[in-house]
DNA sequence: TCTTGATTTGACCAACTGGTCAAACTCACG
DNA sequence: CGTGAGTTTGACCAGTTGGTCAAATCAAGA
């Protein structure tokens, strides 16, 4: 391991190499499911030489997961109270689908975390993302005691954003096994508009 | 390997105990992430004497699926054109609903299974469940023609059910670790009641 | 009871996997 | 150049894992 002064060219380039390589075999397998070799192979790397820069498969991880929290929620994070309410919840909307469209990897990067008991990130869960969901169904809260829009359960609101977006790239296989040559994002584009539209309008 | 007449009372009492077991163990780890150890030490076995009544770690696991899958769809299945179209609709996602909260380790077996590509699957999505899809979604059609509910695309009605009611068992620790004591099921029927309620309503 | 097929297991194996290490190589800079 | 820190790797290791096998045990019908 090299000094921790800053990072060389070398360094800088083989790490995010080797990020961008985990991201692809982690989402792909799981944690579990994917081997130290696979990530070194598509990373470029020899094993030991990506162990030279991670001191473990665990430590690839986790560098991955925390890096890329902060990426993942900052949709929710944009959502401002002092917008057009309607405007700023389907603009979330659509910026969450388009992740999903953009970033499925990142996506199944979380599912796969969360699906098996969210072993490796719970704590990040139960403390950053519960304040931000907290903070964020409190400004929607605001919003429906203002009749501004319509009155419904605002956690189950964000869960099924979440729900109906990420859906497109956690089980992109079974919507484009059943919609086959159609694009899957045209058409929810429009779905989750009408959606949320008819719901929440007051 | 015993003659395939008909299964003695032992090979019935533990194929039954190892499917049970292989499904806490193959939802809560996924395929790669078990052990055919860990299957044998919950079902009450030694590993061979696992093996002497399925041939493979993957024998149980596609045992389980294409075994779990009928069950799995049943409640679109069930989806009658002669009823009622909103209340079909309400009573599938509400089946749905309790599914997710009745059987979480099925879900989450497929969920484990579809977010990895569905490698062990994929053939049955788009023919099994491509079909039945397709059949329902004709039917959905059919009601929207004769303006029984609202016109919206057929397809993703029925994703945005399966994401929406699966999220609670497949990312049952995100949501409790949002809700804390709150018990996610009973806000959640309410919410996709008035959800589809409002979506369908012409 | 005896016999035969069904069931169970301890011992074992080869492949895989995460990780180590010393030696070799490369590069920036004086 | 030369040199020392930074980088790379072949060889290796110990633990795990899926699976095998011969031998032992059990169960039920004749």
């Amino acid at each position: 391991m090299p000094k921790d002064r800053t990072p060389t060219r070398i360094q800088q380039k083989n790490r995010a190499a080797i990020l961008e390589a985990a991201l692809n075999v982690f989402s792909a397998h799981g944690f579990r499911g994917s081997t130290v070799d696979q990530i070194a192979a598509e990373a470029g790397l020899s094993k030991p030489n990506l162990l030279y820069y991670f001191p473990s498969k665990e430590a690839i991880h986790t560098a991955l997961l925390s890096g890329l929290l902060e990426v993942w929620l900052a949709p929710l994070h944009a959502l401002n109270e002092d917008g057009d309410p309607m405007e700023e919840i389907l603009s979330y909307i659509h910026r969450k689908l388009e992740m999903s469209r953009d970033l499925p990897r990142e996506s199944r990067l979380f599912a796969n975390e969360l699906v098996q008991g969210a072993p490796r990130i719970h704590d990040a869960l139960s403390s950053d993302l519960k304040k931000l969901v907290d903070e964020k169904t409190a400004v929607l809260t605001r919003w429906m005691d203002q009749g501004k829009i319509a009155r419904v359960h605002p956690y189950h609101l964000i869960f099924s954003i979440w729900a109906l977006t990420q859906h497109y790239a956690d089980f992109d296989v079974q919507v484009r096994a059943i919609l086959k040559d159609e694009d899957p994002f045209e058409g929810a584009g429009l779905f989750v508009e009408t959606l949320y539209r008819k719901l929440l309008t007051p």
